[in-house]
DNA sequence: TCGTACCTTGACCATCTGGTCAACGTTTTG
DNA sequence: CAAAACGTTGACCAGATGGTCAAGGTACGA
């Protein structure tokens, strides 16, 4: 499953051959395909395993406590995610970008639920006076696409970067910050 | 290259065969390859093409305008070719993601040199004390993963979604700005 | 020790796909 | 009108790749 996600994300599912998992795995071919019948089945298991890890941190956002706060740490977390398990996002977005063919209906179904669940949480601590007032859903969607972007796009952020791994994403960290939180900050 | 266009960017450069592209364009196989000799030729040639329509806006940025006005434009129009073009996008984030094997030097050498061009403008406005304190490479990544996101992950955003498109953009417009405007907004 | 169930693999097959080529149209040029 | 240049295609080839299979190996209980 290691191995199967190496290449599934660095490659993406049509790139991705059999034998290369099998090479990463250390063992022969059929081998493989004597325990995941087909290749799909091998991309459906590491992306069920994976689905879970990566949409925790929103499990977690409380509703009791301090709404910027909660949206920070948030962020914050999907983005050490970025950095610590960047095979997980590539994957995703791999899956995404070709039509999402294997995780479209988790999307719409639970993906959708628990998306539903925290907007109703978010705009409910705009609606008492905590937050801006800003699109719930659309707030994720920033969040999201701003820690995963450097996950998906590293080639072009280490292209573009000059400073160490740590100071990039202490630089990515404190801008996030400060724009979050400034810009999530209730109207005076 | 229209039809090529459609077809990597649905399917990435492995996923995309010759002939659905032959097939898109109204032509037999063998004639597109009479004029792109090898399939790396097409794909390098709708890459070149699409990169300057990409990356104009960037070039836009006015040193002498207003500061928090010039970057939202930027986002904002950014956020129009995410739907307007979202077959460049999604050809762009294809490439990066499978390590930027096409476009890689180019990252390297024209887009380092402009972005740190803007990113001296950027720093420039910092330091005036017309913006918050934030770093301004991330600040273009941010940019770049918020809007560019509508486009790559439009599967996911879809299954999300309630409303039409029309307002789905409309949204997505009006919290962009909001934490934008706001959160770059010079300390008090 | 024997037998059964499970594990592992090299060899093989069918299919797909990038790329070539000879043959045939079509357009342009003198 | 002739010929040369350019355009177009079906047929074909070679390599890659998903998947099968028979044969052999290994663990383990009776």
């Amino acid at each position: 499953m290691r191995a199967a996600l190496d290449v599934f994300s660095a490659a993406g599912y049509r790139g991705a051959t059999v034998d290369q998992i099998a090479a990463t795995a250390g063992m022969s071919k059929a081998n493989v395909l004597y325990y995941f019948n087909r290749k799909q089945d091998i991309y459906a298991a590491v992306l069920a395993r994976t689905l879970n890890v990566w949409l925790d941190p929103l499990e977690n956002l409380d509703p009791l406590g301090d709404p910027i706060e909660q949206l920070w740490q948030y962020a914050r977390e999907k983005l050490r995610l970025s950095r610590n398990a960047p095979h997980a996002s590539r994957l995703f977005a791999n899956e995404i970008l070709q039509g999402a063919p294997v995780i479209g209906s988790f999307l719409n179904t639970e993906l959708k639920k628990l998306v539903e669940q925290k907007c109703q949480t978010i705009q409910a601590w705009i609606d008492q006076g905590l937050l801006a007032q800003v699109s719930p859903l659309h707030l994720l969607f920033l969040i999201w696409s701003s820690t995963q972007h450097y996950a998906d796009f590293a080639p072009q952020i280490e292209a573009l970067n000059n400073s160490s791994e740590d100071d990039l994403f202490a630089d990515a960290e404190a801008t996030l910050k400060v724009i979050l939180t400034r810009g999530l900050a209730p109207q005076p």
